[in-house]
DNA sequence: GATAATTAGTTGAATCTGCAACTACTTCTT
DNA sequence: AAGAAGTAGTTGCAGATTCAACTAATTATC
């Protein structure tokens, strides 16, 4: 019995695995034949327009992002020169940097938002019923928790 | 009631995406730590154990492992200069080619089998009883095979 | 059986990522 | 208040990843 059990935690491992890879894969995709930028841009899009002010500092965005932070540096590099966002220096600490949603970045937003929204629903929620997601939920939220620790 | 339940899934593709983001991370730090090759290493290392022969095709690797050929050329490509698996060629068609694990390769994925297992109990199926298994396996499966149509 | 269309694998160029080192500033310690 | 220790952000560099283009062999089509 231990044996079982042994090889269904493996396979629902490798479950997880190979199914994330290829939601991300078909969420990256859509974006991509809808003429829009990659995920990550879309996170950084939406973490900064949830922000008060729909700005943060580099180091907060790259935390929410689990993001190394100078991997983060040359991803708003790059959304800079698409003048997507924009960085602001910080009054209180002048170490710090800030990086700023642009009027552009809003619009890209909220387009991006509409093409990943109607993807995760396609190819995650809709096949997930109540009780379902409510014990991933829970289930998810134990491991994240004790990961983190 | 609509949009708890928008809501609530939002949350968990959020959670579904984070948690697989750190727990990676952490089984990577700790095979680093052990001082061991990275997670995809260990990844054709196992695909190569389980097939007969311990060979398989370069277009068999690729995609068990959903990854692009160009990528696994060069994975192999890495592997092979560090003594792990080598090329064969392919009778029956002359275009193909084989990875095949080497004797150190082997050696290699039972050290990493080793720590790779004991970092998917710690992180993930410890904070998992029989019922959460199978009900998360259920619905990956779900996802999975509709995400593949 | 000749030619077109596919498939297998590799390569070049450009992009992206992660680690370690670095500068500049802040906070802690005494 | 001076110096040590820590934090914020960037940069250099090496490794990883993707896309498109390429060669070579196989399969389909007529």
């Amino acid at each position: 019995m231990a044996l079982n059990l042994e090889k269904s935690y493996k396979a629902l491992w490798r479950l997880f695995m190979t199914t994330h890879s290829i939601l991300v894969n078909a969420i990256e995709q859509d974006l991509a034949q809808a003429g829009l930028p990659p995920l990550a841009w879309y996170d950084v899009l939406a973490a900064l327009s949830e922000s008060p002010e729909h700005k943060l500092r580099m180091h907060e965005l790259a935390s929410t992002m689990l993001l190394d932070r100078s991997n983060l540096t040359r991803l708003v590099d790059r959304m800079e020169v698409a003048g997507l966002v924009c960085r602001k220096s910080c009054v209180s600490d002048r170490r710090g940097a800030f990086a700023a949603l642009t009027e552009a970045g809003q619009v890209m937003q909220q387009k991006m938002q509409s093409v990943y929204e109607q993807a995760v629903v396609t190819y995650f929620a809709r096949h997930l019923n109540d009780a379902e997601v409510q014990a991933l939920t829970k289930a998810l939220e134990r491991i994240q928790v004790e990961a983190q620790i």
